[in-house]
DNA sequence: ATAAGCACTTGATAAATGTCAAGAAATTAT
DNA sequence: ATAATTTCTTGACATTTATCAAGTGCTTAT
């Protein structure tokens, strides 16, 4: 029950005192999913909020066509939520599964509620988690609408290099929006040059 | 000075009393501006929320080919706000800008922040009001992902069929991720149907 | 260790979308 | 009302990406 790296997260994020965080973490508890195992599955509702230790996870959805959507990647530490579903406790769209072992941690609603009303640093927390993944997807439906396919793949290259040593690179294409078949042909193009 | 539109509007996302409601909007002020006006230009800091009463307004930026990508069309009555800018204080990578005659109201982040800080349902908006344009953002990423041009076109006529009557078609295109070529070829196709 | 199942690559071809340039139509300014 | 500007359409052609199918190699389960 070591939460050193789920209270670290906290400060990297906002500036908070060391008492105030372990009051906020107090009721989460951990969990290990092995690889490819379901965390939160489709149509149901999420009932809570996951802290990903270690490991990586993916949210994704199948088209009218039955091919899978990758809709997000997550590389641990980071939170996993579906926040729709979460926060109106509707059913989710989407399937979040575990790509590799994982190391969880979770807690409720109700322990979300009392603290975003009565903790002023967590609320603050809270609205800036919600800011920051906002504008990552922002950022990625400009890249949709304006980059072609190999500048998004370099983008990600970029950005989350170790992704790609642990995510098949089908659900890396996915995750572009592109096949996977389209995938390997610009990895042959650009390990040419 | 009549606020029964705005106050309306937090009525109709979330269960909330009157007298709460107009605690809340006691400090917006409103202005007009004329068609084609910046609201909030790139590089600047968004010290304001905006709530757009009337009218439509678009966000977008250029790419490195200087090519305009419209990020969001916004169609009133709705909330208009460059998360990121306002509640972390960075300057905006967007243009906002009116493409009607459009009514606007306007309060300070002071004003947000003692509202958040202060006012349990406004905290419960708040967060509502993020959970909904994330969602938004989410299925656009899905769609632009998954779903051709003319499926995203179709899609956003029937979301949206007002805008098309006040948004120039080259806008449009921008937003769906396509030139205007496109767009006006798209539209062609399904005439003929 | 072997078989079965995935993941990845590749070729041939088709479909979707972009580019550029010109002209028509609509809107805005004078 | 006229001119200027912007928006929209269209044609010819190029580029990007998808589709389908086959084959190779890797991983996993027995």
């Amino acid at each position: 029950m070591d939460k050193s790296t789920l209270n670290t997260y906290f400060h990297s994020l906002f500036p908070i005192q060391k008492e105030v965080v372990e009051k906020i973490t107090e009721t989460f508890s951990n969990f290990v999913l092995v690889k490819n195992t379901t965390l939160l599955d489709k149509d149901t509702i999420s009932t809570k909020t996951y802290f990903l230790e270690k490991g990586y996870m993916r949210s994704y959805l199948l088209d009218e066509d039955n091919n899978e959507v990758t809709t997000n990647i997550y590389s641990g530490p980071c939170f996993v939520n579906d926040f729709l579903s979460f926060f109106k406790k509707q059913p989710t769209k989407e399937i979040y599964q575990t790509l590799t072992d994982c190391e969880i941690w979770e807690t409720s609603l109700e322990n979300v509620q009392t603290n975003f009303h009565n903790i002023a640093e967590f609320r603050e927390f809270s609205r800036l988690l919600f800011v920051i993944n906002y504008y990552k997807l922002n950022d990625r439906v400009i890249e949709m609408a304006s980059q072609k396919a190999e500048t998004r793949y370099l983008n990600l290259l970029k950005q989350q290099p170790f992704t790609f040593q642990h995510v098949p690179l089908k659900i890396i294409a996915s995750y572009l929006g592109i096949t996977d078949s389209t995938l390997s042909r610009i990895r042959k193009e650009i390990s040419k040059l």
